[in-house]
DNA sequence: TGACTCATGTCAGCATTCTGACATAGCTTC
DNA sequence: GAAGCTATGTCAGAATGCTGACATGAGTCA
């Protein structure tokens, strides 16, 4: 420990340092889910159906940023458990849209409001002005990394 | 699919929009290791090893954001194919200083290049003012998430 | 000195996520 | 209509990371 001085270019890397806050709220938001026995997949996947009703599993996996699979390991055990529901039968193509039940949508409350106070706190030492320049160079960096070049 | 408007505050949502960002980091970082057979941990334990030679276990743990028992089983098997280091006593305390052998430094250079030009990338579109102001905001996030407040 | 606290290295078991693979539904093109 | 392409849901196995637990070394304090 305590080496401080040492250190060399990680200290002014973008990249570590997204890193680095994205690590932190991750934690900070599996911090106040454990409580209440939800893991921060899970919970994305009850907001993202609370929000945008009958997404399938792949939307709902590329919501998340997981795989499809892992979101279907996920889904069924929420499906069989009783916080989601999904026909028996594709009303078009494959895709089954999934809905929150009323027990997943009573379980999402108290989690919701939990994120949203990470959420707060987390902001809470930006101005409004710095708020606009994160929404702003993270989009940019989102569109750069995905091979966005920004010419029509 | 093509549900635009549907959308509620996911899109306004700072938490998110880290979220994507890391993700989208992480995904275009293991897409330019992967051919070099190596993993984003694994290049981040050595490439910590390169900037900060001598890091125990904890300590390169703490850098790459995972636990110790994960860096632990990761450095082992480092150690094990002569990338990394470590002595079989330690010199103070349980700290077993790590080090990169010429195999070790060798390996990384190409991913550490192969890194760099991902986060070039990612920069491509940003001012240096838009820089300055990712580096403050995330900074900012992070001091407020790990609960400094910024009073003495 | 002895008790206490803290950080470390490490082993074991479990949870989560991923890659690979397959079958099926819809769209496009010929 | 048939072929080809893409997207989807799902199963199986492997990789990865985490929690729990234990022993050890160092500092603190009575």
């Amino acid at each position: 420990m305590s080496q401080e001085g040492v250190g060399v270019d990680l200290e002014t890397s973008l990249g570590y340092l997204l890193k680095e806050a994205s690590s932190a709220l991750r934690a900070a938001m599996e911090e106040v889910l454990r409580p209440l026995g939800m893991s921060v997949t899970h919970y994305s996947c009850l907001e993202l159906l609370a929000q945008r009703p009958g997404l399938s599993n792949s939307e709902l996996a590329r919501g998340a940023f997981v795989t499809r699979q892992t979101m279907n390991v996920l889904l069924q055990a929420l499906e069989r458990d009783g916080y989601v529901t999904r026909p028996a039968a594709a009303p078009v193509g494959k895709a089954l849209p999934a809905r929150l039940t009323p027990r997943g949508r009573r379980s999402l409350e108290k989690a919701s409001a939990a994120v949203r106070s990470v959420e707060a706190r987390m902001l809470a030492g930006l101005t409004e002005t710095e708020q606009a320049d994160a929404f702003r160079v993270l989009q940019g960096m989102i569109r750069s990394l995905h091979g966005d070049n920004g010419d029509a």
